[in-house]
DNA sequence: GTCTATATTCAGATAGAC
DNA sequence: GTCTATCTGAATATAGAC
C-alpha cells in the first residue's frame, strides 16, 4: 500500500514524539506543532490518534513473526538458531529503533478489541522462543534452565538495544554485527572469561 | 515517617491500579472507585497524584543505591560482588515488585525538576555497575566487553524480574533463592551447556 | 473523613469556509 | 490541504457543608 510522502512524514514525526513523551502523553497539537500546521490537519492523515499506534505495532509485530518462523524453519542446529534469532533482532532494532522502541513501550496503550489481539501475537512469539531454547536444552545444546526464565532473560538482553540508535549514544561507533558479537557472547556464554 | 494505615492503604492500591493502567492513564477517579469514595477523598492522602509517583521512586532507587553502595564497598572479588547485586535485585524485586515495577516503568512520567534529579540517579547507578564491571574486566575475571553493552544487558537481564511476583504467573511456585540461581548461572556463564 | 459542587484546563475529534 | 471555530468529554484539583 502506497502513502504520500506527507502522510510518511506525518507517521514518521509522530513516531519521534511518542518516543520522546510517551503514548498518552504526546498530543495530537504536539506532533501537529512539529509538523508547523493546525491540529485539525492531523485527521487529514489518520482517523484517530489510536490508529498512529496500531499501524506501527502489528507491522512491526509482523516483522519479527516472519523473522522467527524462518528461523524456526531452517535446518539450523538450536544454537545456530539463536544465534540468527539475535542477529535478526539486532538487524530490525538497528533499523527501526523508533517501531520497536514502539512495540517495547507503548503497546498496552492499545484499546481493546486490538489490545488482546495484540498480547495474543506477544504470547505466540514467547512461545516460538521457548520452543526453539526447549529444543536446545533437549538435545544438550543448551544447559539445563527453567523454561520460562530462560526465555525472560534471552529476550530481555535483546529488548533494551532499540535505545542504541535512537538517541545520541553509540558515541563509539560500534556497529551493528560488532554488537550482535558480543550480545551472541553473552547470551551464549555470559560474562565470566 | 509514620503513616496513617488508611494512607498505606490508598498508596498501596494506587500502586497497583498503575502498575495494571500505566500512570497517566489511571485517574484519581479510579483510584477512589477503587477504594469506595469519591476523588475528592484521595486529597486526604496526597496533594497531588505527582506526590504519589515522586514517593514511590525516590523511595524504592534510593533502596538500591544503599543496595549497590554496599556491595561495591565490600571486599568481594568482582565476581561475588556480582553475585552478591544480583541477589539483592531479586530480593528487592521479589518482596516489592510493584515499587520496582514503577521504577522501571513509569519513570518518565516525573515532572521537572524531579525528573531530572531521577534520571541523575539512575545514571549514577548504571556507573556504579559499569564501575564493578570493569574492574572485574581488568582483573581477568570477566571477559573482555564494551562496557557499555556489558552494563546493559547486565541490567537488562534482571529488570524483568519484578513481573514474575506481581501478575499470578509463577504458578511452578520457584522460589526466589532458585530463580537467583538461575540468573546467576545465566550472567556468569549463558546458557550453552 | 466523607460528600456535593464547581473551577479550570486540556484532549480528541468534527464541521465547514477558503 | 489549510485554517477557524466548536463540540464533547474528561481529568486534576479545590471549596465548603456535614
Amino acid at each position: 500500500m502506497k502513502v504520500s510522502p506527507k502522510k510518511e512524514e506525518f507517521l514518521q514525526e509522530s513516531l519521534k514524539l511518542i518516543h520522546e513523551k510517551g503514548f498518552k502523553a504526546t498530543t495530537m497539537r504536539d506532533i501537529a506543532e512539529r509538523l508547523n500546521f493546525d491540529v485539525s490537519n492531523s485527521y487529514n492523515y489518520i482517523k484517530s490518534k489510536q490508529e498512529i499506534l496500531e499501524s506501527f505495532l502489528f507491522r512491526t509485530s509482523n516483522e519479527f513473526h516472519k523473522t522467527i518462523d524462518n528461523v524456526l524453519d531452517s535446518n539450523y542446529s538450536a544454537e545456530d538458531k539463536l544465534k540468527s534469532l539475535i542477529s535478526s533482532h539486532i538487524r530490525i532494532a538497528s533499523e527501526k529503533p523508533y517501531e520497536v522502541a514502539l512495540l517495547v513501550n507503548e503497546w498496552r496503550n492499545l484499546k481493546e478489541p486490538k489490545l488482546n489481539e495484540f498480547v495474543t501475537l506477544r504470547d505466540t512469539y514467547e512461545k516460538k522462543v521457548s520452543k526453539l531454547l526447549e529444543d536446545g536444552i533437549n538435545n544438550k545444546i543448551f544447559k539445563q534452565m527453567d523454561i520460562r526464565i530462560a526465555t525472560s532473560v534471552v529476550l530481555a538482553s535483546l529488548r533494551w538495544f532499540y535505545d542504541e540508535y535512537t538517541v545520541k549514544k553509540n558515541e563509539k561507533n560500534l556497529n551493528p554485527i560488532e554488537f550482535e558479537r558480543q550480545i551472541v557472547g553473552f547470551i551464549l556464554s555470559g560474562i565470566l572469561l
